[in-house]
DNA sequence: CCATATTATCATGGGCATATGATATTAGAG
DNA sequence: CTCTAATATCATATGCCCATGATAATATGG
């Protein structure tokens, strides 16, 4: 898996939380069914999201959680970047920390141009973008 | 991490034994030390790495650890894809088993493109060309 | 044959991601 | 005010990756 079990399930989450028509609240419990997502790990995920800012949530009948923003300015390095770390330690293939254009390792050049395709789509591809691809 | 700690050893311990001019037999504490990696971990790893016909062993004394083949002829994918699942699940971002072209995940189409070039970089890669870049 | 260096293997434990279960808190509806 | 549905939080379990330690098996050199 590139992403951990926990980054998928927010993506898949934020997803379908972002195709709600009029922007309504939805259950953590309806979404974790719906994409067969154990509920309370689920629930624990959603609210980090939401400590986040990616997500808005309500308490009470009627609450739920729908998102903070419009999925056109959401991007996926938001989302996953929450759980996985992306960039950072990612950039060096060997694991060096000290690993760059100057002190490059052995397979620094050839992998760089991977990295950062990689980087790039999640950095700018958004949650609306997907939907529209859907 | 894009490879897990113990993929990421195998890697560098190839080239680390690659590297060794006459294809003379590396010790696994050698390498170890020269690595700054666990010597009994390293061990077990490769020994993997020669069940795999990778690596060739020799125990007793001037025992050690040798490439089985030419570096040119050595692929990151088989280094790598000994310890981590590179293709596989590795391709649907949203963990679906059922992705491809005819029945697409709504990141399918986008994330294709990056997923194929990273497994170029480990498919087409060898050893010998990372020894030639460093 | 014996001493020694090295790989091969087994047994065990720590830590983290993942998951489950139970309870507390909050807010709407009647 | 009370009932209920939903999030928020705490406590606990589990499985795997990573790592450590100890022992067995094997081969070389004297």
């Amino acid at each position: 898996m590139i992403l951990s079990q926990t980054a998928e399930y927010a993506l898949r989450a934020v997803l379908a939380i972002a195709r709600e028509a009029d922007g309504k609240a939805v259950g953590a419990a309806r979404i974790a069914e719906e994409l067969g997502i154990p509920a309370n790990y689920l629930s624990k995920t959603l609210h980090q999201l939401a400590r986040a800012g990616i997500l808005e949530s309500a308490r009470g009948k009627l609450g739920g959680f729908r998102l903070a923003r419009a999925g056109d300015r959401i991007t996926l390095l938001e989302v996953v970047g929450e759980f996985d770390d992306i960039r950072g330690k990612r950039s060096c293939l060997l694991g060096r920390t000290t690993c760059s254009d100057h002190t490059p390792c052995v397979a620094h050049h050839r992998w760089k141009a991977v990295a950062e395709k990689q980087a790039a789509f999640f950095r700018d591809t958004t949650v609306a973008d997907l939907l529209r691809a859907g």
